[in-house]
DNA sequence: GCCGTTTTCGGCCCGACTGTTTTCAGTCG
């Protein structure tokens, strides 16, 4: 049976062929629409097809004729109009759409009047100069296309946000010092917490918008200014990524910030919503709408809200919702509820030390733990199998429990666990004994090995780890690396509902390369009623800031501080620990 | 293709910038 993401991506590629072929873009939106639904679905839309048929068309943006071709696909593994759209079109086709630059009327023309076919093809023709002769291919255009091409076959088309957010948070102060400056921000999916970015936008508020515009792109580590405006410039940094900065007056800071934060998806849900209400929203307001086709922006009509994002919410009826879930899925349709915060965060419960592959003493990290203002610690070294980390043996773990144990004793005002994060095998087994992590006050069991396994395989491993009466919490559950590997894809909702049922909590790993769970896993586990454990997995003192990137992929997910063991106070958390075992 | 608290047909978000054009198509977000 194939996945939500098998069914996500055959969509996808159905809008893609529509689109080149030219067919109407409301139908091309519809078909994305789907995928999306199928990317963000909790339940697994085959089971769901083969169970109860009719509930895939009472999902929202999907249709009877999307409802057809799921269960099509459901229940013959394949989906007739996806394999015949893609006869259609040369297979190599879809690559050229992917450079930036070239939209689908661009690539249809290449392909109908040049006879491009894939980009080894594109670039030959570039190079012979034949595509010249064709309509609105200019030597600029044709530049750009042999630029754009060059860029992405370097470059990774996404940045990680532990990678992307310090380079905007210094642009963003290099800005603010800039005259005529009255507010700068970081927008876009940056803002909105996506584990990656595809680029960096920023927004400033200022009354002269040129000066500003001249000094951005001027800055040194500015590469190429891909556009240079009145009020919005492009640029790529030498290190290949892309910064767009917008500039605004400042009485409509919050509606640009709205418009430039998104998503895109989040943006035509709320103009929809302005639509019934007889008015219009841009980045310049939120306006009565008065049925004429020019902006009412530049014919000094007045805006009902423009200032703060919270007053165009208001005005629409729409409850204040947190940048994190701003991606057109139902954030809109309810108040959201209060998101987990940084501060609410008490305790470290997943971290290593020199004893195997950190880099700090116990002491060290416990004394790091305790000036954060933790009430406890952690401390939770590899297990045996993980020899390239130098995994602890029996005998090691128990002379690290002791030296554990002595810091806690030496150490007042923080609790100190002594833990493992302990392997997963590839078969289910942990890698200690029972009667070894009895010994233990706290156990994170992670996978680390056997990543490519089969998802059957995958979810009997993560499910013997759940069972076992020692194990609080499944460490990176997933294993992934983002842009690295994909890590295992068990039975998420057998696992969840596993997890739930035993009261074991699911991490989500802070560190940027992981951010595992992933934000809409640990929206479905939490629909499934699980608990979640939000961990640095510290290696030295320095990596326990990077626990705003775990909060923020628990927000992106819904996390409250209700859900997230982390954020309980001690007598609540104690009692859990020691509820099984 | 999807949707409906006026609609089962007729809509479906909006603006900046580039490059190639003499008023706009295409792309992007």
């Amino acid at each position: 049976m194939g996945s939500n993401a098998d069914i996500a991506r055959r969509f996808n590629e159905m809008g893609d062929c529509l689109e080149l072929l030219g067919e109407n873009a409301f139908k091309v939106n519809a078909m994305r629409k789907v995928a999306r639904v199928a990317e963000d679905a909790a339940d697994d839309l085959c089971a769901v097809a083969l169970r109860i048929p009719k509930a895939l068309d009472a999902i929202d943006g999907i249709g009877a004729s999307s409802a057809r071709k799921i269960i099509e696909f459901a229940t013959t593994g394949r989906m007739a109009e996806h394999e015949e759209l893609l006869a259609r079109l040369p297979a190599g086709l879809m690559d050229v759409l992917r450079v930036p630059g070239l939209g689908p009327k661009t690539v249809k023309l290449l392909w109908e009047q040049g006879g491009v076919t894939d980009v080894p093809s594109l670039k030959a023709k570039l190079a012979s100069g034949e595509l010249a002769t064709l309509p609105r291919m200019g030597a600029k255009t044709l530049q750009n296309i042999a630029e754009n091409i060059a860029f992405i076959e370097t470059a990774s088309l996404r940045t990680r946000l532990g990678d992307a957010l310090p380079v905007a948070e210094a642009l963003v102060e290099r800005v603010r010092a800039l005259s005529g400056v009255q507010q700068v921000a970081y927008a876009g999916s940056l803002r909105r917490g996506r584990d990656t970015v595809g680029d960096i936008d920023l927004l400033v508020a200022t009354d002269n918008a040129a000066p500003i515009m001249a000094a951005f792109t001027a800055f040194p580590e500015v590469a190429r200014v891909l556009a240079h405006g009145d009020t919005k410039s492009s640029v790529r940094l030498k290190h290949g990524m892309q910064v767009d900065l917008r500039a605004v007056q400042p009485a409509v800071w919050g509606a640009a910030l709205l418009y430039f934060t998104g998503s895109k998806e989040h943006n035509v849900v709320l103009r929809e919503r302005a639509q019934k209400r007889q008015m219009r929203l841009n980045e310049y307001g939120l306006f009565p709408d008065d049925g004429q086709a020019e902006p009412p922006q530049t014919r000094g009509v007045k805006p009902v809200a423009a200032d703060t994002e919270e007053a165009i919410y208001k005005a629409l009826h729409i409850a204040w919702v947190p940048p994190e879930l701003r991606e057109g899925r139902t954030e809109c349709d309810a108040a959201s509820p209060e998101l987990l915060q940084v501060s609410d965060i008490r305790r470290e419960l997943h971290c290593h030390t020199t004893a195997s592959d950190g880099s700090c003493s116990i002491e060290q990290m416990v004394l790091e733990a305790k000036r954060r203002g933790f009430d406890c610690i952690a401390i939770t070294d590899h297990s045996r199998s993980s020899a390239q980390a130098n995994g602890l043996s029996v005998e090691r773990l128990r002379e690290h429990i002791a030296a554990v144990h002595a810091v806690r004793d030496r150490v007042q005002g923080i609790h100190v666990l002594a833990g493992s994060e302990v392997d997963i095998l590839a078969d289910g087994h942990l890698d200690y004994p029972d009667d070894v992590l009895a010994e233990l006050d706290w156990v994170v069991a992670s996978p680390h090995t056997a990543l490519k396994q089969s998802s059957e395989a995958a979810t009997q491993r993560l499910l013997a780890a759940i069972a076992n009466p020692h194990v609080r919490v499944i460490g990176h559950p997933s294993g992934r690396i983002i842009g690295g590997r994909p890590g295992l894809e068990p039975d998420w909702q057998a696992v969840f509902a596993a997890a739930a049922k035993a009261r074991v909590a699911l991490e989500i790993n802070a560190n940027p390369m992981r951010l595992d769970l992933r934000d809409q896993l640990v929206h479905a586990a939490l629909v499934t009623g699980c608990l979640i454990s939000i961990n640095t997995d510290a290696h030295g003192l320095d990596n326990f800031d990077l626990l705003r990137f775990g909060v923020t992929t628990g927000r992106r997910g819904g996390l409250t501080a209700e859900h997230c063991v982390n954020a309980w106070s001690w007598k609540r958390f104690e009692a859990w620990r020691a509820s099984r075992g």
